[in-house]
DNA sequence: TAAACTATTACGAAGCGTGAAGGTGG
DNA sequence: TCCACCTTCACGCTTCGTAATAGTTT
């Protein structure tokens, strides 16, 4: 058992913070000694670890309650989307930088704000707090993953396939391009009309969503994902 | 010239913050119309991108007005620095990455709350404050630079030299990992004690920071510096 | 004249930092 | 008895979202 200041020195958050989430419900003590001492265990160590998991991918405290409170929340599941999540973050991270190393050196196009878009980890963020919100969007959501008739997936798989064989050549390549030109229309033939927008996010999902990751790669070799990725982004890049 | 509402648009931030900017004084149009409209042109764009950074970063936004409000503040330098700071960022979300992961698979340790640590980042961002505040602390950092003689800096150079050839074995193989020894006595006799926290930090500056990845990479040959950066990870890691 | 802008003003919420004032433990 | 710890208010700050109300442009 700990007091608030040995959990503050542990976890390296403050004791105001930790008062904080007891008043809101957050993360409650484990016990109250006599003397009105707060004490916490391991579990409460756990929980904090997923809290902070939580707050580090801005989701709201209440919504962190809110998650960590249904029944059916399973902490396994929860850490493999902040995975996704912080992915996610990464690869903005990464465009940014990208865009600050071509401002400074070349100038950069002033109007290019791209990078600083952030509405790919929003929508899977989203996604997420209805999985433990059991909203009718998540409803939805898992409907259509029933809806992708395993044949359709399989054509589609036939596509990173024949990229995985390009993977040698560069991602602006015109016939890498060729394949994600023929990607672009498949979805719009099968899925939805598919904006430069629209791919542009699934491009980085291939990446940051590893269920995607893993069959694309299997599909076309170990860096087909990553590489599809780059062609996306080469697609989308130059208008 | 563009109104409140195209530069929503152009830049994908509200316009209630593009008021609110407004109001704090840290983002002015660069004009008023006849009707009082806002309205903002290239040098606002290129304004607010540097804002958008530094936001990122999470600077206050008092703060990030009063640097863009020194007469000797430089653009350049900004962009290069919040480079850095984008750096840092981006190793610290990989190592939660990798202990989000430790933890699915292994279960991991509970009290290992390390990834979530943030001072590198803060002492750097505090530096970059400081450096458009013109305060004491920013006269010491000067002041420490330079007394560095070039004698004790090529000295250093050398054990990364040294590192530098044993790139290809394992970052914690023993010979890496006497070097890596080596330059913690070496810091100790000529600066500071270095504990294992203070060598930590160290490292990530070596990647994250290009003035000492440029050198570094210098001696030892490209890629040095992000080996040395795993090579301490390595020696702090597991205790 | 309606639709689509713009403006100002104001209330509110989130996530704590920072005391103040007072009880506990070794 | 002292010092370092704990407690509970309580106020304030930042960064906007969200109306509400009213003038402007097309």
């Amino acid at each position: 058992m700990w007091t608030v200041r040995a959990m503050s020195a542990l976890s390296g958050i403050s004791i105001r913070t930790l008062h904080y989430y007891d008043e809101i419900g957050l993360l409650r003590p484990a016990e109250i000694g006599e003397n009105g001492y707060r004490l916490y265990d391991e579990a409460s160590l756990m929980r904090l670890k997923s809290i902070l998991f939580f707050r580090e991918l801005q989701f709201p405290l209440k919504e962190i309650a809110a998650m960590l409170g249904q029944e059916d929340f399973d902490p396994r599941e929860a850490l493999s989307r902040q995975i996704t999540l912080m992915e996610m973050k990464r690869q903005r991270l990464e465009r940014l930088i990208a865009l600050a190393r071509k401002t400074l050196d070349e100038g950069g196009n002033i109007m290019d704000f791209k990078a600083f878009d952030d509405h790919v980890f929003q929508q899977y963020a989203k996604e997420t707090k209805e999985r433990w919100g059991h909203t009718e969007a998540y409803q939805a959501y898992e409907k259509r993953g029933a809806s992708d008739g395993p044949e359709v997936q399989q054509a589609m798989m036939g596509i990173f396939a024949q990229l995985g064989e390009l993977k040698a050549l560069s991602p602006a390549a015109p016939r890498v391009q060729e394949k994600i030109e023929a990607l672009r229309q498949f979805i719009t033939a099968h899925f939805y009309p598919c904006t430069k927008e629209i791919l542009q996010s699934l491009g980085q999902m291939y990446t940051a969503d590893e269920r995607f990751r893993k069959n694309i790669d299997a599909a076309g070799g170990e860096g087909t994902a990553a590489f599809a990725e780059k062609a996306i982004q080469a697609y989308c890049g130059e208008k």
